[in-house]
DNA sequence: GTTGTAGTTTTGAACATTCAAAATATGGGT
DNA sequence: ACCCATATTTTGAATGTTCAAAACTACAAC
């Protein structure tokens, strides 16, 4: 059975891999963000290609076997399913549930992760939008865009926030920017490095692009 | 910060000066339900005195300093809230909650723990019985008494199942001996070793002395 | 008083995870 | 071809938890 540990480790690189795909993630990203110094994230990284986890190349970088992502997915499942039920059931505001459900992920068994998944009726996406893998590990997708890329009147829909740092969520609370609302770009300006947005009626907030960018739309078809 | 095997030593001290109090616990009875070798026990309890969580009087035994308990008070009150959490709301089966809860325990924050407490409306007791301690650590009293104690025509209600065994619980459920159940003794036959109840219109069950030991009835007074 | 035995403690080693610091490899600029 | 900066790996040691097996203690029985 898996640590806790090695259970984050794989969470991570699965992570990372959307960021790299298809490249190999470098060991020194992987070290960052699993806050150790680069030679641990070497020695752990040697321990996951032991057990066939990951695949991993020296000096090259890593990247999950498909044992070590079906392993991501399930705990990425049980991490969003306990963020969705803590803000459903027991009112936790969303800018607190991901770290509440850091712990919980590890903790929580199939048994009680499918009655929860049943109780919330079979959720596709969690507070902040990220999509809830299957128990088989079928991610649900839907095409998304950085609202640092939307040209200027697109319209759309805010469907997922990147940065799950609580002050982050907060602030995008703050601004009516949560999951669901309909908005506007009315200006989007390269070079100040900006996006200003309309929506519910009053027009609305300006962001930089790198809080943009960790905005997501809905791209409609 | 205590560790979740920090927790687990405190918490099972705690359940075994129960039986002892006001003896010191013997180190082989900790190794023994701590599933370890003695030696570990002992090392351990050695480490537990050095952060002041026990008194520990070598080859004489130990106890919880006023700082356990409430440490130990503190798992308690996360493990029976989880598991009346489990059974209320999420539906599972009074005999799976126990093992679901050893994990959960040290998973879960203050802050998911009172909102549980909150939504199940400050509950002061756990699916088996078990009194639920407050956030403070006051553990709601009340007068106990095995079913081994109980004399013939002794009329009383279920109110406690000390085994939580998911065997046992699921025998118990079989036979309608869950807590609530008002129930009659017929017969008490200290050689014969078992007691006979009568219970629900329908006269019962006969049990030895040993599973009826493990059932507590509330004492009227 | 020696002996036996049950319970306990000590010792030495292992495993998983981590760090600090030294050693090494890689790719780019000159 | 050589040197440098950066990324990576290696090495050695620490922590927390565990086991196996040897050593010890206490107390009862003879």
């Amino acid at each position: 059975m898996a640590t806790s540990t090695v259970e984050n480790y794989v969470k991570q690189i699965y992570l990372l891999q959307q960021e790299y795909s298809p490249d190999l993630v470098p060991m020194g990203r992987l070290a960052d963000i699993m806050g150790v110094v680069p030679g641990t994230a070497t020695s752990m990284v040697k321990a996951l290609a032991d057990s066939e986890l990951v695949e991993y190349e020296p000096r090259g970088g890593l990247r999950l076997t498909r044992g070590g992502e079906q392993l991501a997915l399930h705990v990425l499942r049980r991490h969003r399913l306990v963020e969705l039920f803590l803000v459903k059931v027991l009112n936790l505001d969303w800018s607190e549930v991901h770290d509440e459900a850091e712990d919980m992920e590890h903790a929580v068994s199939d048994k009680v992760i499918e009655k929860i998944d049943a109780f919330l009726n079979y959720p596709e996406f969690d507070p902040h939008g990220d999509p809830i893998p299957s128990a088989k590990g079928k991610v649900p997708h839907m095409k998304w865009k950085s609202l640092a890329d939307c040209q200027t009147n697109c319209e759309s829909r805010i469907s997922r926030v990147l940065d799950q740092d609580s002050q982050f969520l907060q602030f995008v609370e703050r601004n009516g920017l949560t999951p669901g609302t309909k908005i506007k770009v009315l200006n989007r300006d390269y070079h100040a490095d900006s996006v200003s947005l309309e929506f519910k009626g009053r027009n609305g907030v300006t962001l930089g692009l790198t809080a943009a960018s960790k905005i997501l739309v809905q791209v409609m078809e």
